[in-house]
DNA sequence: ACCGTCAACCGGCGCT
DNA sequence: AGCGCCGGTTGACGGT
């Protein structure tokens, strides 16, 4: 018995995976991202500090004086070291909406300065680069501490989350998914690991039971018959300290073979042979 | 060059 | 239908 006998059993940890037709969906997703690229090449960092109305203020001002990528630095200069670097996806509009009522202008307000302005990194011309955000330690400070506090957001608390740390909702969104992902397959592994070592318990047990069994085997071979018995077949009365083999009166001998053995409880009924 | 990490994305599923 | 979440995947990036 091995370690795959115990994965084979209802046990499993859902390790395997499944097979997609990769080529079909890669090369649909390649065509989406193209798709999103194009629509949406002209989206920059999200580099707000303040409120939201600041922000517009921002963006209406470079919108304003028709400036592009070196006034953006210069925006960035002014952003709080939280904002850093840290937007630089291309996601969709519907999916910056993902707030009721008032949030949702807020939103909106964002969605408007991406488009309004240009970006402040290193991405090419044709703005189809896919740039890796990195969170700053503080940011990912904050994250940590909310996600200890509660593994999923609401509405309300994504948008203050998202404000606090000037990221945008669905980076919050994001950030909570992946880390929610992160937990489960840790405590996955736990569990695989818990599963390894009480497998090899239970190897080193049945060894020692097969062991025990073979010597067992072995005394019954070399032993008289009447030792053979079976252990429930015979008891000890405790008042006389002779062997029977439970509550059969007719029984003259100290003890019986029967074919049906009997169980006697030698504190409560003591032999009939007493 | 290779590998691990992680933000971002997509499709699917369940819920309302 | 819209939304949120999940599993799987991609691609950028840093470390070796």
């Amino acid at each position: 018995m091995g370690f795959e006998d115990v994965c084979c059993t209802g046990l499993g940890l859902g390790l395997g995976r499944q097979d997609r037709p990769q080529s079909r969906l890669q090369s649909d997703h390649q065509e989406k991202k193209k798709k999103l690229c194009l629509k949406y090449d002209n989206s920059f960092p999200c580099l707000t500090l303040g409120p939201s109305e600041d922000t517009y203020q921002l963006a209406a001002k470079i919108n304003d004086a028709g400036k592009g990528y070196g006034e953006s630095t210069d925006l960035h200069r002014q952003a709080s070291s939280l904002s850093a670097v840290s937007s630089f996806s291309n996601s969709s509009i519907k999916k910056e909406r993902d707030l009721c009522g008032e949030v949702e202008v807020e939103v909106e307000v964002e969605v408007e300065i991406e488009r309004v302005s240009s970006r402040a990194s290193d991405e090419d011309e044709e703005g189809n680069s896919r740039k890796k955000l990195r969170l700053t330690k503080e940011q990912a400070v904050i994250l940590e501490d909310s996600f200890k506090q509660h593994s999923t957001l609401n509405p309300r608390q994504k948008q203050v989350l998202a404000k606090q740390l000037n990221l945008r909702p669905r980076q919050v969104e994001v950030w909570f998914q992946n880390r929610r992902a992160r937990t489960k397959l840790k405590q996955t592994e736990v569990d695989c690991e818990l599963l390894r070592k009480r497998c090899e318990t239970l190897t080193d047990e049945n060894q020692r039971l097969q062991k025990e069994l073979q010597e067992l085997k072995a005394l019954k071979l070399a032993t008289p018959l009447y030792m053979q018995l079976p252990a429930a077949t015979l008891t000890m009365c405790p008042s006389c300290e002779r062997i029977g083999s439970g509550g059969d009166a007719s029984s003259k001998t100290s003890f019986t073979i029967g074919a049906k053995p009997r169980f006697c409880n030698p504190f409560t009924h003591p032999s009939p042979a007493c």
